[in-house]
DNA sequence: TTAAACTTTCAAAAATAAATGAAAGTTTGT
DNA sequence: ACAAACTTTCATTTATTTTTGAAAGTTTAA
């Protein structure tokens, strides 16, 4: 396999690994290009490379900058914009885990919250149980958003790193 | 709120919640409604509640038993089905975990182990970022996956939540 | 073996999400 | 202030995903 078919097979790799998991297929294909080059690439390259128009390559840009695991470079004596990747990875995964906790997550624990605290007539045994399992519901994903958050921490930390040899 | 309003509300949350990560929504929305069911429900009540098609429901809940995480139950006396979901959300985690790394991490890992391996050219920066990024991918997505494996081992492993603890 | 009661399948339709591209907006140099 | 060089926006189009529903399939009981 030659460079370029290895390139392009990442690229749509990652791009349909987003897919899977609700994050749109050219951003995650910008993405990836952006990781795997050396240097700031244009909005023109982009566009060329992934076979896209102006406007998919900039609003998908600016959705990427949004999560911040892209950014904007300015080159010395150019007027184009260039764009770079975060490429370290424990940073990227931090930031992709503090985005989703607050744009998904969050707003579902609220919803989990009011409707696990309803009255509840006392002879029903549907509506406890349905109150019951919310409640468990809410406590989970409370503690799954917390691991998440200290999944980077938890990634430099020593006791953390034993703890992971120790459980593999 | 009342009782009826609060399912409704939390099946209509948990749908959407699933669309954002891939799932479909009539999947996720089959799956709330199971888990907050204190029996049972057949086929033809699913289809009701969630204003759906027989041929939706059938399709969604069989995707739900391939993922292990609703089983059929058979009523004596009683032709019909009966389907219930895995109420135990440690078990739950686990099973979803399992299922998405053995469908989208797995085949993702050897693609990256393909394009992090190929032959570059001695001169070529671009080249030589490329396989050193992917194969830092490779290490990290491989490590991210085994603490998914381990997911639920860690959160009944009491070293584990001391950690937990510690981190918070 | 038949037929009733139920479930599954899958081609077509509908709904949803993403992409296009032309027009509007911005920035920069002169 | 102007215009060139570039970016963003958003109504429309296109592509993808999901849902429907009728036909085919299956199971059970008599």
């Amino acid at each position: 396999m030659k460079f370029k078919e290895a390139k392009n097979k990442f690229v749509q790799t990652w791009g349909a690994l987003g897919s899977q998991w609700g994050i749109n297929k050219t951003m995650a294909q910008i993405h990836a290009l952006l990781m795997v080059s050396n240097e700031a690439v244009s909005m023109e390259d982009i566009m060329d490379e992934l076979q896209i128009s102006r406007g998919n390559a900039s609003m998908n840009l600016r959705a990427l900058m949004d999560w911040g695991i892209v950014y904007k470079e300015y080159k010395a004596g150019e007027r184009r914009e260039f764009f770079t990747a975060e490429k370290d990875l424990d940073e990227l995964a931090s930031k992709i885990a503090r985005e989703r906790s607050k744009r998904e997550i969050k707003p579902a624990l609220k919803i989990l919250k009011e409707v696990s605290t309803i009255e509840v007539t006392e002879s029903s045994a549907e509506e406890k149980h349905f109150v019951d399992q919310t409640s468990k519901l809410y406590d989970f994903v409370l503690k799954a958003d917390n691991m998440l958050d200290k999944m980077t921490e938890f990634n430099e930390n020593w006791l953390g790193r034993l703890v992971l040899k120790i459980m593999k």
